[in-house]
DNA sequence: GTCTATAGTTAGATAGAC
DNA sequence: GTCTATCTAACTATAGAC
């Protein structure tokens, strides 16, 4: 027998990878109450009981991909050598990028559109989040451990290069002449990536 | 006087700029003919009578913009020197993800969509652009001019982090506390890049 | 908590005067 | 080629029976 509060639970998170879906394939404002609710099989009042209305369920889902992202990424050591951090960094971006592929989609499009429901959020906690680790990065670099390289756009790099392939999947996927990438094609970009890129950054690759 | 063609001509530019805006922001379910109307100050009837509908108008837009990028990319030369060949295009790429940042993003939004209206193109004329250029990667690779790197990752790669500066630009923007990027940043990005992946490929960087 | 019915609003598109 | 007025359809959201 289910309490109300386990039916309570079930269903909101029902209704968030409903949403997650429809969000990621139309945008916010493309996105349409009725067709969440078909995807979650659920009556559309019943979407209206458990969210107030749309922007409450849309900031619901990006607090949900937000705290997603911190608790993939918040771990990430800052004593370690440069050439494991990196590796690591980028092994966990990628692996995140496929299995939460469709809540990363959502990300961008919230931010290709101009960020209007996280602009706080870029310009507080991310931003520290970044400040903190390129801090980490050009200690490594006086120190010598690493080349002189701009930190910021080494993070971003890593981004744009790790996002691609959950953004850009579609592209990715019809340029490689397949329907999706597999495990085996993650391991091959992650071992072009990783190269490249501690290559780039002046380390030894293994 | 305005001869009528030159009015059309006139018009239509005036409308497909409205709409690169709106589709930017809105994507293509989330767009209004309304407001793209207002954009252009054009009643909304003469959006109409230019663009039979809203999906015309949108492929116009798309067709508009996968041109302007074959203009920009199909010189590439494959007889350079790798590391000027590569150099080249890292710049060419950021320099469009910087004059054309709103198609750039109008076009990252068909693509995270799913590609709906652009499937075709991205299995035919995009994937033979790529096959061509990853196999001369292929071929410097055989030649040992560069390290052998599996070629469709570092020609993502590429693509990853320039049209990072496009898609991300408000995230990027927040992140170094700017309003926006200047010429002077994207001197550094451009730096930054040129040097991580010529140097990751085995490259000199000058 | 669930669901049907519907109110109220806004969308895409067009007819027809100028 | 321009623009007002308007049609029909689809949308968000809620009221109220169960």
């Amino acid at each position: 027998m289910k309490t109300i509060s386990q039916a309570r639970v079930q269903n909101e998170r029902r209704i968030l990878k409903a949403a997650i879906e429809e969000f990621e394939q139309y945008g916010f404002s493309g996105s349409r109450m009725q067709r969440i609710a078909d995807r979650a099989k659920l009556p559309k009042a019943n979407i209206h009981y458990y969210f107030k209305n749309k922007t409450e369920l849309y900031t619901a889902v990006l607090n949900n991909i937000v705290s997603l992202w911190n608790k993939a990424f918040d771990r990430i050591s800052v004593e370690d050598e440069p050439a494991n951090a990196l590796r690591g960094y980028i092994h966990a971006k990628l692996e995140y990028s496929q299995s939460n592929a469709a809540a990363a989609r959502v990300f961008t499009n919230e931010i290709v559109s101009g960020a209007p429901h996280l602009k706080k959020y870029l310009k507080t906690d991310l931003r520290s989040w970044v400040t903190e680790r390129a801090g980490v990065i050009q200690q490594w670099a006086n120190l010598g451990k690493i080349d002189p390289i701009n930190p910021y756009h080494l993070i971003f790099l890593i981004w744009g290069a790790t996002q691609h392939y959950a953004d850009y999947h579609t592209q990715v996927s019809a340029i490689m002449g397949k329907r999706k990438l597999d495990k085996c094609d993650y391991d091959e970009i992650t071992n072009s990536l990783v190269e490249i890129i501690l290559k780039g950054c002046g380390l030894k690759v293994r």
